[in-house]
RNA sequence: GCGGGCGUGAUGGAAUGGUAGACAUAUCAGACUUAAAAUCUGAAGGGCCUAUGCCCGUGUGGGUUCAAGUCCCACCGCCCGCACCA
């Protein structure tokens, strides 16, 4: 029973989150407050932040993420949904391999330590997760649904294999990933990287381009910027194909395809590139010793796109010539190039150095015409060392246009020159996707096994579905660089699942990102036994709101879009999820300053936070400071969510990361900043002591106060559910001070501060616990409903509006809500600065915007 | 190289095309204290200045508009992605 004593310690007590905070956290256990059960009437709501990779450390990003999605959630559950929100581990991948080889141990027991570690570091933020849902992706009873997965796919024609190429490390024997590929090096080895053509399995993605490019329109709730990102991976263009003819045949052929987006700058071509890969490249090095040489230098080289893209632009002049399409008795050289990529079009370009600064390089490095095709409308100037290439919006003047055009932009001339070619037999207009299927293959052993096994007499044979899981073998050893699993002696082998001879397993694993393009489905049953239950996937699905990094703003999200579709094919998903996302937000990330000083030989060296003091070392040495970088551990900028926990609770850590930046953007983790929050909530906590231990009747400020609180609540709550938390914080802070500062009596105040716990509790929920039970609130307010604002009390009887003249403010009147606009008008020019500005003369023109701004223009 | 984004006080940032700088940090002044910390109160974009007055000001240069941080064009700088990192 509360007396006066208690009311004493309350008032003497003072913030102490550790103790509030797992207090709190037991009690919303206790309650099974986030456990997801669609056993209720009302509406459900999914939310889903990117599941992290156990590295064994939390870190400020996954803090913030976190933290974003919990405030959805919490609010989501005040206003009465039945949240999904759940929790697992992306837990396949290189990082495990690679800590096995340097410091030993097994990938498996550094991945679930990790797990275990992360977990335990996660807890105390209090989020609202559902951890009875809890899985990682190298459980085998997730990945073995992975692989019931795969086999459907398989089956419904989603899969295949082709030859592709992989980056070659020639002394370590094995397959490295783009980022292990340092200029050019392997990363162990430093040796020259190869590449290296393999037999590899994909999924065919491209099929779905024109689907997966034309849904991006109904993602209303996605980030522009991320739908145009996806729009331009994809890459739909048109274009022509057409043959140029050799002037004399070679290796059996009579001619060259090759497909163009720019059809329109047919008479512009001066020179043919073939790839170094196109099979008349390859057919050609048999008698050329020269051209082997440089295509086998070219080949001398990693597989990703920048490395292509940045090298130098070489050429080899193979001898052959290609008649003109216009004019039959010119004739063009032909070369190989190794900027021409393969996978794109035919493997073959025909160069128009005048409109494209590549083939510009290569026209004036290897001495090849360059033919202007057309100039701007004003400024006939011919290209010489930049190429002409304007906008295709843009209309400009035609030298020489096949299709007969005078005037006309870059697409009109296009359209038209397709139409003409085909008219006249030249070529056939074709529409072209940039997006490659999907290459699912890796040589490494800490990921999903793909289910199939090779048999000298049936082929490559699907594993029967009865013997899933595939089960990766745990004896293996990673002293030896290459994949454990082909040198194991015994786990390759197995009966052949068609005709039980013996066979040999695939030793190839899965990407990774199969592994994350499916877990949010999985979520919705994660212990079913078939890879989702179609009941509560039709209940849970879709994801409504989604929360990640902008870097998986392609990949991961795109191929979870194809695999949506791929899960409905082989029905595993309903048709209502066929987009599985329906909003997604992207988060920045959390920055710090680097502190650097130098050695002897001038190289950088990092100082951890807690090293430096005022811009110094302890030992007086001043340090540079590199402003807001990305958090790295190899820069040493990194702030240990773990203790900042234990310093100033979790509380103080969510309100830091969503206060001060839009959570679009980056925000950096400063220890004022931290500091700061800290001691905002500790005077929250004071605050709300000083009202309850209050003895003060009704007072005339009441009214004033809860009509400060109606529209904190309606802004608070429009911010959370814009993701406008940093402007919510604000306001919450503008609040608080309204309170503080406020003669109100007990009541209002009473009221007004169980509304602060309630706006403050998706972001901080133990304090706000803590207070609303200090304030008399009933139950948890984790689930006591949202208080909703009174419209009317949001309106003010009078505004005051600035007058403008000529757009610059002059002055302001305060006038009734409801004035009329002509009297408004009436008032504004009566103001002295207007009379002044007007001297007699009638304004020209007046704007009123009303409750806005009064715009007079003398 | 290609694709996408961002740029506002000393600092993080706020601002449905409508009073630029909310809120916070740092700073300064005052109160309380033997003192410090904590707490509370207040000041503050730059400049001219007697100012309730004027000029300048959202990376740079142009444009649209009664009105531009916001829309358009060009440029500069920084960040992200580029298909085997997760």
């Amino acid at each position: 029973m509360p007396g006066v004593f208690s009311q004493r310690t309350a008032f003497m007590s003072r913030y102490s989150a550790a103790e509030i905070e797992s207090r709190w956290q037991e009690a919303w256990n206790k309650a099974g407050v986030f456990t997801a059960s669609h056993k209720t009437d009302r509406p459900k709501y999914y939310v889903l932040e990117m599941f992290p990779y156990p590295s064994g450390r939390i870190h400020m990003g996954h803090v913030r993420n976190y933290t974003m999605g919990d405030v959805i959630a919490r609010y989501k559950i005040s206003t009465g949904h039945n949240v999904l929100h759940p929790m697992g581990w992306d837990a396949f991948g290189m990082p495990a391999e690679n800590a096995a080889m340097a410091i030993g141990g097994h990938p498996k027991t550094w991945t679930y330590d990790n797990i275990a570690d992360m977990r335990g570091q996660m807890k105390p933020l209090g989020l609202s997760i559902d951890w009875s849902r809890e899985f990682a992706t190298c459980d085998p009873e997730y990945y073995g649904q992975q692989q019931a997965l795969f086999l459907d796919m398989l089956q419904a024609g989603l899969v295949y294999r082709k030859n592709a190429v992989v980056n070659w490390d020639p002394v370590d024997m094995t397959v490295l990933a783009n980022e292990q590929v340092i200029d050019g090096k392997g990363w162990r080895s430093g040796a020259d990287v190869e590449r290296r053509e393999l037999t590899q399995w994909f999924f065919r993605i491209s099929d779905m381009a024109e689907e997966l490019l034309e849904a991006l329109d109904g993602l209303e709730n996605w980030p522009a910027k991320v739908r145009l990102m996806q729009e331009n991976w994809i890459g739909k263009s048109r274009g022509l194909q057409m043959t140029f003819d050799l002037t004399a045949p070679a290796h059996g052929q009579d001619g060259i395809e090759v497909y163009t987006t720019r059809p329109d700058t047919l008479a512009g071509a001066s020179f043919m590139a073939l790839s170094t890969d196109h099979p008349l490249s390859r057919a050609l090095e048999a008698d050329n010793p020269d051209l082997a040489a440089f295509n086998a230098a070219c080949r001398k080289m990693g597989t990703s796109e920048v490395e292509l893209e940045k090298a130098e632009k070489r050429g080899f002049d193979t001898g052959l010539t290609v008649r003109h399409p216009l004019y039959p008795d010119q004739t063009l050289p032909v070369w190989v190039a190794n900027f021409v990529l393969m996978d794109y079009g035919t493997g073959a370009i025909f160069g128009c150095p005048a409109h494209d600064q590549r083939d510009l390089d290569f026209a004036r490095k290897y001495d090849l015409n360059v033919i202007d095709t057309f100039v701007a409308l004003d400024d006939d100037t011919r290209v010489q060392n930049t190429a002409f290439v304007p906008p295709k919006t843009e209309k400009v003047r035609w030298i020489d246009q096949p299709a007969g055009l005078d005037v006309a932009t870059g697409q009109e001339a296009i359209d038209a020159t397709i139409d003409w070619a085909e008219t006249k037999g030249l070529g056939t207009g074709k529409t072209q996707f940039r997006l490659r299927d999907w290459g699912l293959s890796r040589q490494r052993y800490w990921g999903c096994p793909i289910p199939v096994v090779h048999c000298a007499t049936c082929g490559v044979v699907p594993e029967k579905k009865e013997n899933l899981p595939v089960r990766l073998p745990d004896d293996v050893s990673f002293d030896i660089p290459g994949n454990p699993l082909d040198r194991h002696p015994t786990w390759r082998d197995c009966a052949c699942p068609s005709c039980g001879a013996p066979a040999k397993r695939e030793t190839d694993t899965m990407d990774t990102f199969v592994d994350s393009s499916w877990y949010f489905a999985r979520f919705t049953a994660p212990r079913a036994e078939t890879p989702t239950d179609m009941d509560e996937a039709e209940y849970w699905m879709n994801v409504d709101q989604y929360i990640g990094g902008i870097e998986h703003a392609i990949l991961h999200l795109l191929y979870s879009r194809f695999f949506a579709r791929a899960m409905q094919i082989t029905g595993h998903l309903p048709k209502k999820a066929i987009e599985p996302f329906d909003a997604l937000f992207t988060q920045g990330m959390v920055t710090h300053e680097i502190y650097q000083t130098r050695d002897e030989r001038g190289r950088p060296v990092y100082h951890l936070p807690e090293d430096v003091t005022d811009g110094r070392l302890a030992d007086g040495t001043e340090v540079e400071i590199i402003p807001s970088a990305k958090m790295s551990k190899s820069k040493k900028n990194v702030v240990d969510p773990v203790s900042i926990i234990s310093a100033y609770g979790a509380d103080t850590a969510r309100w830091f990361v969503l206060s001060d930046s839009p959570p679009e953007r980056d925000v950096e983790w400063t220890a004022a900043g931290a500091e700061a929050a800290h001691r905002h909530l500790a005077r929250v906590y004071r605050i709300v002591d000083e009202i309850v231990g209050a003895d003060t009747g009704p007072q005339a400020d009441d009214e004033t106060l809860l009509r400060e609180m109606h529209k904190a609540i309606n802004d608070v709550t429009l911010g959370v559910e814009s993701f406008g938390f940093n402007a919510a914080i604000a306001r919450l802070y503008a609040f608080t001070n309204t309170l503080a500062k406020s003669g109100a009596g007990k009541a209002a105040r009473l009221q007004a501060a169980r509304a602060l716990a309630q706006l403050m509790s998706p972001m901080t929920p133990h304090l706000s616990e803590e207070i609303w039970s200090r304030l008399g609130g009933e139950g948890l307010v984790a689930t006591a409903p949202w208080p909703v604002a009174d419209p009317a009390m949001l309106i003010d009887d009078t505004v005051v509006l600035p007058i403008q003249i000529n757009g610059k403010r002059r002055a302001e009147i305060s006038v009734p809500k409801d004035m009329p606009k002509d009297e408004v008008e009436k008032t504004a020019l009566a103001v002295d600065a207007v009379q002044r500005a007007l001297d007699g003369a009638a304004p020209k023109k007046i704007i009123v915007v009303p409750g806005r701004i009064v715009n007079v223009v003398v």
